[in-house]
DNA sequence: AATGTACGTTTACACGTGTAATCGGAGCGT
DNA sequence: ACGCTCCGATTACACGTGTAAACGTACATT
């Protein structure tokens, strides 16, 4: 029964991390290059690089001179756990009320409005 | 035009807001009394409340001895602030795919799907 | 008046995070 | 063989956060 603490990611870690989730193993030097629109010193990447590996989240296998990296914490995994501690946090852990508070922001666009319908009625399809 | 950083709470803090968020002007003892399913000291209370005055989150105005709390901080405006920044990092800023990862998850209950169905009603009917 | 009390203010301290610079050692080039 | 270079590992350091304890001081009590 693993009930080990979600590996918690920080936000800058989580940039890494989506560099990892699209390609790897991957070396330091192209997660570097990936991240070149952060402002982000190379030393500070390799913090990071280092960081998430203690933590557990990313592996790393030799490859003669350097690392490649690979995500352990899978992106769905991550995902889930963020969502659920927002929305428990904010809206009770439920959706409704997180879609209604957007809706009433109007912050929810034709395109929006129309995924959601869609969405609905596969859900009541597929079952 | 106002563009001051959004007054970033934390999540003890946001526990402290919760509670002068559901009744204000409100003293430092009932804030406490409030907070005592947190096992919080009360000088821990004491800590965040300075705290988010100082981040200007709340107000004080002292009545005789003891200061009563008021929000600064609306609850409507940190929602917002949470909100478009959790959707921003995980979801592209988008609602709709939030709701199909929870689906995917299987996370909506049918309560959920019902509200769902209803808010869309209404906002086609709205327009 | 002396002392206790209640409440706000100041100080404390470890840990995570953002953001690097520096160190050290294994190859590489000459 | 010797120094340069590339890379990972170690060290740095300020700021926010969680979590309090200690301090000061204006009232209340005796």
């Amino acid at each position: 029964m693993s009930k080990e603490p979600p590996v918690a990611i920080s936000e800058a870690e989580s940039f890494v991390m989506d560099v990892i989730w699209k390609r790897s193993p991957i070396p330091t030097e192209d997660i570097v290059a990936a991240l070149a629109d952060q402002e982000w010193q190379e030393a500070t990447v390799k913090t990071l690089l280092n960081r998430l590996l203690t933590k557990g989240a990313i592996s790393a296998e030799k490859e003669n001179r350097r690392y490649l990296y690979s995500p352990l914490l899978t992106r769905e995994q991550w995902l889930a756990d963020e969502s659920s501690g927002f929305l428990e946090r904010l809206f009770g852990g439920r959706v409704a009320p997180l879609v209604s508070y957007f809706s009433q922001q109007k912050k929810l666009s034709k395109k929006d409005i129309a995924d959601l319908k869609r969405l609905i009625k596969d859900m009541e399809d597929g079952h």
